[in-house]
DNA sequence: TTGACAGTGGGGAATAGTGGGGTATTATCT
DNA sequence: AGATAATACCCCACTATTCCCCACTGTCAA
Protein backbone atom coordinates (compact mmCIF):
# COMPACT_ATOMS: atom_id res chain seq x y z
CA UNK A 1 0.00 0.00 0.00
CA UNK A 2 1.12 3.57 -0.87
CA UNK A 3 0.61 6.08 2.07
CA UNK A 4 2.15 9.42 3.00
CA UNK A 5 2.97 12.55 1.29
CA UNK A 6 5.91 13.89 0.07
CA UNK A 7 6.66 16.90 -1.08
CA UNK A 8 9.75 17.56 -3.64
CA UNK A 9 11.02 19.90 -5.65
CA UNK A 10 11.30 19.75 -9.80
CA UNK A 11 14.66 20.21 -10.73
CA UNK A 12 15.41 22.52 -13.85
CA UNK A 13 15.77 19.83 -16.06
CA UNK A 14 12.22 18.26 -15.24
CA UNK A 15 13.43 15.01 -12.97
CA UNK A 16 11.40 14.33 -9.90
CA UNK A 17 12.79 12.45 -6.95
CA UNK A 18 10.66 9.21 -5.88
CA UNK A 19 10.27 9.38 -1.85
CA UNK A 20 12.34 6.46 -0.91
CA UNK A 21 9.77 4.02 0.54
CA UNK A 22 8.08 4.27 -3.20
CA UNK A 23 10.99 3.02 -5.18
CA UNK A 24 11.62 -0.58 -4.55
CA UNK A 25 7.83 -1.22 -5.58
CA UNK A 26 8.44 1.24 -8.76
CA UNK A 27 11.56 0.52 -10.06
CA UNK A 28 13.43 -0.73 -12.16
CA UNK A 29 10.42 0.71 -14.62
CA UNK A 30 7.02 2.51 -13.84
CA UNK A 31 4.32 3.81 -15.98
CA UNK A 32 3.42 7.40 -15.84
CA UNK A 33 -0.83 8.13 -17.07
CA UNK A 34 -2.63 11.19 -16.70
CA UNK A 35 -4.68 10.44 -13.54
CA UNK A 36 -8.18 11.59 -12.18
CA UNK A 37 -8.55 15.34 -10.92
CA UNK A 38 -5.61 16.87 -13.00
CA UNK A 39 -2.98 14.73 -11.15
CA UNK A 40 -0.15 12.63 -12.40
CA UNK A 41 -0.87 8.72 -12.04
CA UNK A 42 2.29 6.53 -11.32
CA UNK A 43 1.64 2.89 -11.53
CA UNK A 44 3.71 -0.29 -11.00
CA UNK A 45 4.02 -2.46 -14.03
CA UNK A 46 1.93 -4.92 -12.30
CA UNK A 47 -0.68 -2.51 -11.60
CA UNK A 48 -0.74 -1.02 -15.09
CA UNK A 49 -0.36 -3.90 -16.99
CA UNK A 50 -3.80 -5.45 -15.40
CA UNK A 51 -5.65 -1.91 -15.89
CA UNK A 52 -4.89 -2.77 -19.62
CA UNK A 53 -5.65 -6.26 -19.73
CA UNK A 54 -8.97 -5.24 -17.73
CA UNK A 55 -9.34 -2.73 -20.82
CA UNK A 56 -8.66 -5.20 -23.40
CA UNK A 57 -11.46 -7.60 -22.02
CA UNK A 58 -13.79 -4.66 -22.11
CA UNK A 59 -13.02 -3.81 -25.27
CA UNK A 60 -13.51 -7.58 -26.94
CA UNK A 61 -16.84 -7.59 -25.12
CA UNK A 62 -17.66 -4.54 -26.62
CA UNK A 63 -18.21 -2.70 -22.96
CA UNK A 64 -15.61 0.02 -24.34
CA UNK A 65 -15.20 2.14 -27.00
CA UNK A 66 -11.95 1.56 -28.95
CA UNK A 67 -11.26 4.79 -28.70
CA UNK A 68 -10.90 5.24 -25.26
CA UNK A 69 -8.07 2.39 -24.91
CA UNK A 70 -6.58 4.40 -28.02
CA UNK A 71 -6.92 7.70 -25.29
CA UNK A 72 -5.46 5.93 -22.43
CA UNK A 73 -2.50 4.41 -24.97
CA UNK A 74 -1.55 7.64 -25.88
CA UNK A 75 -1.50 9.11 -22.48
CA UNK A 76 0.57 6.99 -20.79
CA UNK A 77 4.55 6.78 -20.73
CA UNK A 78 6.60 4.35 -19.36
CA UNK A 79 9.45 5.28 -17.61
CA UNK A 80 12.80 4.18 -16.36
CA UNK A 81 14.07 5.50 -13.10
CA UNK A 82 17.59 6.59 -13.27
CA UNK A 83 20.44 5.89 -10.31
CA UNK A 84 19.45 8.58 -8.06
CA UNK A 85 15.76 7.33 -7.96
CA UNK A 86 14.24 9.75 -10.06
CA UNK A 87 11.81 10.01 -13.06
CA UNK A 88 11.48 12.20 -15.72
CA UNK A 89 7.70 14.44 -16.26
CA UNK A 90 7.76 15.29 -19.92
CA UNK A 91 6.15 18.86 -21.18
CA UNK A 92 2.95 17.31 -21.78
CA UNK A 93 2.29 15.27 -18.15
CA UNK A 94 3.55 19.10 -16.36
CA UNK A 95 0.99 21.04 -18.51
CA UNK A 96 -1.73 18.65 -17.77
CA UNK A 97 -0.95 18.55 -14.00
CA UNK A 98 -0.20 22.53 -13.80
CA UNK A 99 3.36 22.15 -12.47
CA UNK A 100 6.69 23.54 -14.15
CA UNK A 101 10.05 23.58 -14.05
CA UNK A 102 11.52 24.29 -10.43
CA UNK A 103 8.41 24.30 -8.84
CA UNK A 104 7.85 22.68 -5.93
CA UNK A 105 5.28 18.93 -6.29
CA UNK A 106 3.65 16.92 -3.81
CA UNK A 107 3.89 13.10 -4.63
CA UNK A 108 1.95 11.33 -2.35
CA UNK A 109 0.51 7.41 -1.83
CA UNK A 110 -3.31 6.44 -2.59
CA UNK A 111 -3.50 2.66 -1.86
CA UNK A 112 -3.05 1.20 -5.28
CA UNK A 113 -0.99 3.88 -6.68
CA UNK A 114 1.55 6.80 -6.17
CA UNK A 115 0.05 10.43 -7.50
CA UNK A 116 2.11 13.79 -7.97
CA UNK A 117 -0.09 16.78 -7.91
CA UNK A 118 0.39 20.86 -7.71
CA UNK A 119 0.49 21.57 -4.15
CA UNK A 120 -2.37 24.13 -4.38
CA UNK A 121 -4.81 21.60 -5.71
CA UNK A 122 -3.63 18.96 -3.39
CA UNK A 123 -4.52 20.88 -0.55
CA UNK A 124 -7.90 21.46 -1.91
CA UNK A 125 -8.84 17.64 -2.98
CA UNK A 126 -7.40 16.39 0.73
CA UNK A 127 -9.52 19.14 2.34
CA UNK A 128 -12.64 18.25 0.82
CA UNK A 129 -11.68 14.61 1.38
CA UNK A 130 -10.92 14.81 4.85
CA UNK A 131 -14.32 17.22 5.68
CA UNK A 132 -16.05 14.32 3.97
CA UNK A 133 -14.51 11.43 5.78
CA UNK A 134 -15.14 13.02 9.50
CA UNK A 135 -18.00 10.85 10.78
CA UNK A 136 -17.06 7.80 8.85
CA UNK A 137 -15.25 5.48 10.41
CA UNK A 138 -11.87 4.78 9.48
CA UNK B 1 -7.18 -7.61 21.67
CA UNK B 2 -4.90 -4.12 23.21
CA UNK B 3 -6.06 -2.77 26.28
CA UNK B 4 -4.28 -0.69 28.89
CA UNK B 5 -2.51 2.27 29.47
CA UNK B 6 1.05 3.23 29.39
CA UNK B 7 2.69 6.63 30.06
CA UNK B 8 6.36 7.10 27.97
CA UNK B 9 8.08 9.88 26.90
CA UNK B 10 8.90 10.96 23.62
CA UNK B 11 12.44 11.34 22.95
CA UNK B 12 14.24 14.51 22.03
CA UNK B 13 14.33 12.94 18.30
CA UNK B 14 10.83 12.13 18.34
CA UNK B 15 10.75 8.39 19.08
CA UNK B 16 8.04 6.42 20.82
CA UNK B 17 9.12 3.26 22.89
CA UNK B 18 5.85 1.47 22.45
CA UNK B 19 4.28 -0.67 25.52
CA UNK B 20 6.40 -4.11 25.21
CA UNK B 21 3.65 -6.15 25.39
CA UNK B 22 2.29 -4.16 21.87
CA UNK B 23 4.87 -4.86 20.27
CA UNK B 24 4.63 -8.52 18.94
CA UNK B 25 1.62 -7.58 17.26
CA UNK B 26 2.79 -4.14 15.66
CA UNK B 27 6.27 -5.59 14.31
CA UNK B 28 8.09 -4.98 12.19
CA UNK B 29 6.20 -2.32 10.23
CA UNK B 30 2.48 -0.83 11.45
CA UNK B 31 0.32 2.26 9.84
CA UNK B 32 0.17 5.16 12.10
CA UNK B 33 -2.92 7.52 11.23
CA UNK B 34 -4.87 10.53 12.24
CA UNK B 35 -7.62 9.63 14.74
CA UNK B 36 -10.49 9.95 16.02
CA UNK B 37 -10.64 13.13 18.81
CA UNK B 38 -6.92 14.27 18.52
CA UNK B 39 -5.28 11.00 18.78
CA UNK B 40 -3.08 9.16 16.36
CA UNK B 41 -3.99 5.63 15.80
CA UNK B 42 -1.66 3.08 16.01
CA UNK B 43 -2.78 0.20 13.50
CA UNK B 44 -1.39 -3.25 12.29
CA UNK B 45 0.02 -3.96 8.86
CA UNK B 46 -2.71 -6.75 8.81
CA UNK B 47 -5.77 -4.42 9.98
CA UNK B 48 -4.78 -1.08 8.12
CA UNK B 49 -4.53 -3.17 5.09
CA UNK B 50 -7.87 -4.55 5.49
CA UNK B 51 -9.43 -1.05 5.98
CA UNK B 52 -7.62 0.27 2.90
CA UNK B 53 -8.75 -2.64 0.67
CA UNK B 54 -12.71 -2.11 1.47
CA UNK B 55 -12.08 1.54 0.50
CA UNK B 56 -10.80 1.11 -2.51
CA UNK B 57 -13.62 -1.43 -3.65
CA UNK B 58 -16.04 1.37 -2.52
CA UNK B 59 -14.02 3.99 -4.65
CA UNK B 60 -14.71 1.45 -7.26
CA UNK B 61 -18.53 1.32 -7.11
CA UNK B 62 -18.81 4.54 -6.49
CA UNK B 63 -19.97 4.77 -2.74
CA UNK B 64 -17.18 6.76 -1.89
CA UNK B 65 -14.87 9.37 -3.19
CA UNK B 66 -11.34 9.63 -4.47
CA UNK B 67 -10.64 12.58 -2.38
CA UNK B 68 -11.48 10.50 0.81
CA UNK B 69 -9.18 7.75 -0.72
CA UNK B 70 -6.67 10.44 -0.69
CA UNK B 71 -7.11 12.46 2.39
CA UNK B 72 -7.09 9.13 4.34
CA UNK B 73 -3.88 7.67 2.45
CA UNK B 74 -1.97 11.10 2.94
CA UNK B 75 -2.94 11.55 6.83
CA UNK B 76 -1.11 8.04 7.36
CA UNK B 77 2.07 6.72 7.49
CA UNK B 78 3.75 3.40 7.14
CA UNK B 79 6.57 3.27 9.77
CA UNK B 80 8.98 0.35 10.51
CA UNK B 81 9.90 -0.43 14.54
CA UNK B 82 12.82 -0.39 15.55
CA UNK B 83 15.55 -2.49 17.40
CA UNK B 84 14.61 -0.73 20.86
CA UNK B 85 11.01 -1.18 20.39
CA UNK B 86 10.55 2.04 19.08
CA UNK B 87 8.41 4.60 16.17
CA UNK B 88 9.49 7.62 14.83
CA UNK B 89 6.55 10.59 15.11
CA UNK B 90 6.77 13.26 12.97
CA UNK B 91 6.52 16.97 13.08
CA UNK B 92 2.83 16.59 10.95
CA UNK B 93 1.15 13.44 14.03
CA UNK B 94 2.96 15.44 16.98
CA UNK B 95 1.22 18.55 15.33
CA UNK B 96 -2.25 16.90 15.36
CA UNK B 97 -2.64 15.28 18.66
CA UNK B 98 -0.89 17.96 20.74
CA UNK B 99 2.40 16.57 21.59
CA UNK B 100 5.90 18.05 21.25
CA UNK B 101 9.52 16.61 21.24
CA UNK B 102 10.78 15.48 25.01
CA UNK B 103 6.93 15.77 26.36
CA UNK B 104 5.09 12.43 27.81
CA UNK B 105 2.48 11.06 26.23
CA UNK B 106 0.01 8.15 27.00
CA UNK B 107 0.14 5.24 25.17
CA UNK B 108 -3.89 3.42 24.79
CA UNK B 109 -4.26 -0.17 23.84
CA UNK B 110 -8.10 0.31 22.19
CA UNK B 111 -9.26 -3.34 21.58
CA UNK B 112 -8.84 -3.60 17.84
CA UNK B 113 -5.90 -0.52 17.74
CA UNK B 114 -3.25 1.46 19.88
CA UNK B 115 -3.61 4.78 20.34
CA UNK B 116 -1.35 7.57 21.46
CA UNK B 117 -2.40 10.58 23.22
CA UNK B 118 -1.63 14.02 24.94
CA UNK B 119 -2.07 13.13 28.55
CA UNK B 120 -4.36 15.78 29.84
CA UNK B 121 -6.78 15.32 26.42
CA UNK B 122 -7.38 11.40 27.56
CA UNK B 123 -7.39 12.06 30.88
CA UNK B 124 -10.69 14.12 29.98
CA UNK B 125 -11.68 11.28 27.55
CA UNK B 126 -11.35 8.97 29.91
CA UNK B 127 -13.07 10.67 32.71
CA UNK B 128 -16.07 11.40 30.26
CA UNK B 129 -16.53 7.39 29.53
CA UNK B 130 -15.77 6.21 32.91
CA UNK B 131 -19.03 8.65 34.11
CA UNK B 132 -20.70 7.24 31.34
CA UNK B 133 -20.41 4.05 32.36
CA UNK B 134 -20.45 3.99 36.09
CA UNK B 135 -23.60 6.46 36.13
CA UNK B 136 -21.96 8.74 38.85
CA UNK B 137 -19.72 11.33 39.16
CA UNK B 138 -16.25 9.87 39.93
C1' DT C 1 22.14 -9.95 45.29
C1' DT C 2 22.30 -10.46 40.70
C1' DG C 3 20.62 -11.09 36.20
C1' DA C 4 17.43 -9.77 32.63
C1' DC C 5 14.68 -6.65 30.35
C1' DA C 6 12.28 -2.19 29.60
C1' DG C 7 12.85 2.58 28.77
C1' DT C 8 15.95 6.39 27.53
C1' DG C 9 19.75 8.91 25.37
C1' DG C 10 23.47 9.89 22.06
C1' DG C 11 27.08 9.30 18.33
C1' DG C 12 28.46 7.66 13.81
C1' DA C 13 27.62 5.70 9.41
C1' DA C 14 24.71 5.20 5.51
C1' DT C 15 21.52 7.19 2.42
C1' DA C 16 18.14 10.48 0.62
C1' DG C 17 17.58 14.72 -1.85
C1' DT C 18 19.54 17.99 -4.82
C1' DG C 19 22.54 20.14 -8.20
C1' DG C 20 25.79 20.32 -11.92
C1' DG C 21 28.77 18.80 -15.77
C1' DG C 22 30.14 15.93 -19.66
C1' DT C 23 28.71 13.15 -23.63
C1' DA C 24 25.90 11.33 -27.13
C1' DT C 25 22.03 11.90 -30.09
C1' DT C 26 18.75 14.46 -32.65
C1' DA C 27 17.11 18.47 -35.00
C1' DT C 28 17.91 22.77 -37.72
C1' DC C 29 19.93 25.95 -40.67
C1' DT C 30 23.02 27.20 -44.28
C1' DA D 1 25.58 17.34 -46.76
C1' DG D 2 28.03 19.52 -43.21
C1' DA D 3 28.17 22.46 -39.36
C1' DT D 4 25.97 24.13 -35.46
C1' DA D 5 22.70 24.18 -31.89
C1' DA D 6 19.48 22.14 -28.83
C1' DT D 7 17.99 18.39 -26.25
C1' DA D 8 18.13 14.29 -23.61
C1' DC D 9 20.81 11.13 -20.86
C1' DC D 10 24.13 9.48 -17.73
C1' DC D 11 27.38 9.96 -14.25
C1' DC D 12 29.51 12.25 -10.39
C1' DA D 13 29.51 15.21 -6.18
C1' DC D 14 27.89 17.66 -2.05
C1' DT D 15 24.99 18.19 2.10
C1' DA D 16 21.63 17.33 5.50
C1' DT D 17 18.91 14.10 7.42
C1' DT D 18 17.72 9.71 8.94
C1' DC D 19 18.54 5.42 10.59
C1' DC D 20 21.14 2.06 13.12
C1' DC D 21 23.81 0.68 16.66
C1' DC D 22 25.77 1.00 21.21
C1' DA D 23 25.56 2.43 26.00
C1' DC D 24 23.42 3.70 30.43
C1' DT D 25 19.86 3.41 34.10
C1' DG D 26 16.15 1.72 36.80
C1' DT D 27 12.94 -1.90 37.92
C1' DC D 28 11.34 -6.39 38.60
C1' DA D 29 12.05 -11.20 39.49
C1' DA D 30 14.52 -15.17 40.70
Amino acid sequence: MFVGVHERQLDPKGRLALPAAFRPRLEPRCYLAFGRDKCIDVLTAEAFERVAEEMLEKVRTGEMDRNQQRALAANTLEVTIDAQGRVNLDEKLREYAGISLGSRVVVAGSFDRVEIWDPERHDRNISAGTEQIAGVDA
